[in-house]
Order: C-alpha cells, then structure tokens, then sequence
RNA sequence: CAGGUAUGACAGGUGAUCGCGGCUGCAGACGCCGAAAGGCAGCAGGUGAGGAAAGUCCGGGCUUCACAGGGCAGGAUGCCGGAUAACGUCCGGUGGAGGCGACUCCAAGGCCAGUGCAACAGAAAUAAACCGCCGGGGGAUGCCCCGGUAAGGGUGGAAAGGCAGUGUAAGAGACUACCGCCCUGCUGGUAACAGCAGGGGCACAUGUAAACCCCAUCCGAAGCAAGACCGGAUAGAAGCUGUGUGGCGGCCCGUCACGCUUCAGGUUGGUCGCUUGAGCACAGCGGCGACGCUGUGCCUAGAUAGAUGAUUGUCCAACGACAUAACCCGGCUUAUCGUCCUGCUUAACAC
C-alpha cells in the first residue's frame, strides 16, 4: 500500500490497546493512536471465536482491502487496529467497507 | 429403464480493472534502511493451496541429544502369504457373519499355565434334585420319609455335545448310526487351512483374554519454536559445597561433561534449514494384485503475523459444499453442494 505499512509486532499491538482510542459499531473495532513516523500502520485481529481459518482469513482480506481502496481519504501518521467482532462472519465487501468508513468519520481521520 | 453395488475423475469456467507473496532478468550497477549481520524500494516476465491443505491417530525421512549401550518396567501389534523406507496401511488368500446377487463386514493367537469376574432370575452358576418321573416303606385320600434319575418343565447369555434309536423300574454316551468335538495319520497347499481315513465315548467339563495374564513380533527420546551459523547487548546479589548437578522420557547400571541453586535485571535482530523429492507425466516389460524395473520428458507455492482477494460483465446443472500449505513424505479417520465415466448385479415391487 502506498501510504501504509502493516503493524506486526505484539508489543507495539499492546500499546495500542493500551494507549489508543476506541471506537466501536455492530462488525467492528477500531483502536487508534498517533504515531511520529508520518505514515499509518495498520493491525487486523480476528479471534478463533468468530470461524475457522477459511473465515479469518477471508474477513482480514476484506478489511484490508477495504482499507487500501481508500487508502488516500485516511489522515496520516496513526497506528490503527481493526477487530472484526463475531457477527461480521459471513458478511459481504460492501458492509464490511461501510462499516469501516463508519469507524473512520467517528474517528476524524477519514476526509472525503 | 429403474434400483443396488464397486471403483475412479472433477471441486465453478471465462473477460476487464485494482491489489498481494516467492522466483528470474535488468543487476555482484546506482540509490535507500541498519550499529552490524544483512535487507529493501522500481520495471518486465513468469508463477502461486487441498481432496481432504483439517483431526494430529499411526509409520518413515531429517535434526539434535553420546551413531544410541545392558537389564527391568512400559507401549504397540495379533489367521496366513506378499508389497513397502516403514506401518496399526495396502494387495491376494483362509475361516466366520450378512445379503437373491454383485459384494460388504471382522481387535480372527492362547481360558485342558495360573488367577479373577459372571448382576437379576433360578432349587442349583461350575455347583446341582424346585417341579416332574421311577422304586421301596409308612399313612389314608390329594400326603410324609428313604433312595434312584439330568429324558421333560421352569429361570438364564450360558444348566455336564445335538438328534434318533437300543436299553431301563425310571433314566443316563451306558450302548449304536449320523453330525459336532478331541487325537493320530495320509493327501493337496509356501502357509492359514481344506479333504479323506482311523481312533477316543467326550475328560478338573459354560462364558469372558477391547479382565489380569501367557505366547510371538516390533519399539531409545524429543521435535523445524528441531537445529546450524552470523551480529549485537548485558549487572549483579545471596546461599550451598559434594553420597552434588546435568546430558539420558521411568527405575537400576553404565558412561560423558561440569561447580551448582535461588532472587533480581537486560537482550531476543538476521541468514540458512525451506523445497529435486521413497517427486510427477507418458510408454514398455514382469506380477492375479498391492507394486517393481527400464526408458524418455518435466521442475510444479515456500510465507514467517503469515501471500490467491475485491469490483464488475458473461456462461452453467445458478446465493457453487467442506475447508487455507507452515520441514517433507506414506497412510488412516472425519467434514462435504453437487456433476460425470466405467465394471458388475437384480430375489421381490413397477414396466
């Protein structure tokens, strides 16, 4: 991604949780906190209670996708974490996109 | 045709746009990141999950522990022969069970080595007389006493081989034929076993060994966070001193190495292992088959927080199931929307 980078290690995950802001809606959470290496960086959680692997794997592929198709209307400069709740399992791109974008004017950090 | 049965194949296709991980080339260049070891951005090309990738139930390779030793304990397997690197898998047989049949199923060694267990019911459960039957005696009606009897009744998963006859007071392998069982011999078969002949009257007599156990065969342990290498950082304090600690799953030996224990603190980055392998495809030969041999061709994911997705057009049997490699193979088991090929079979029902 152009303006991104993604969040690996577990101590900088506790951070976040610790030190960020969260914000919440029916498929997801989002914790974010402000970074200084003028880029975002960017962590998916999905927990073994909301499927198999095959259901994992397919929700972190949509939320990051819907991430990078609108990678450019995001402020830069913030670590954030997406958790995908249980009742995001079996949902379409479409809901889980509006979901995120949802998350994102509540935050402030999305700019149409 | 329809049903059944066995085996195998496939697991949405295709176009456009955006996006991701390896690889190769440009390129042992230039630039960038990093303390270093090392790594990265760009463009082009090509490539990128499964039949179960799953469960982690077996087996093997590989790696380290000492190239892995002795004994005990423990575990696994269990008709026979073969295949294989190996197996608890597969193939071909034997025996048993089910089905009209094709075919399917099987924890299929040993309770005449020993020990244990067998609820309830039943008179009695490894030991037998409750009813009944028969004989004798007593009493007079519907019974009592003594003895014989396992053929009959009843209970049970199981009651001293089955069935028919002879026999008898009534009965009984007491005796006889047939079947079963046990023993011996012969024939066929590599063998499990089968067939035939002769003998034993049949035993301390039932079942259970996914009860202990016995017999035979096999098994060292831990796992890729294995392990190898490169680079960086670091701070000690207190105690114990040998019949000490660790390597080595449990115990006893044996053997090797070494000060050890507790508390507190810090670092934890990179490379390799990592995909050429008991590999795949085709052809020929050997074998009933599992499989083996030979030849030719091919290279077909390798991530490390973890790559296959999104949007949309279109086609089909039309909301396309189950389910994501993580060192690699051989199996087993379980999940699964459906589609199709082929072999075989059909009693009853329907035509």
């Amino acid at each position: 991604m152009k303006y991104s980078e993604s969040l690996k290690k577990n101590k900088d995950f506790q951070i976040v949780y610790r030190k960020g802001k969260s914000l919440a809606n029916h498929y997801l959470v989002m914790y974010l906190l402000p970074n200084d290496i003028g880029r975002n960086r960017l962590g998916i959680s999905v927990s073994r209670k909301v499927g198999n692997s095959v259901v994992r794997h397919r929700l972190t592929r949509l939320i990051r996708e819907s991430y990078r198709m609108s990678e450019e209307h995001f402020r830069r400069g913030f670590d954030i974490i997406i958790i995908a709740r249980t009742s995001a399992k079996g949902k379409s791109y479409h809901e889980i996109e509006h979901a995120l974008l949802h998350l994102g004017k509540l935050h402030k950090c999305y700019i149409d």
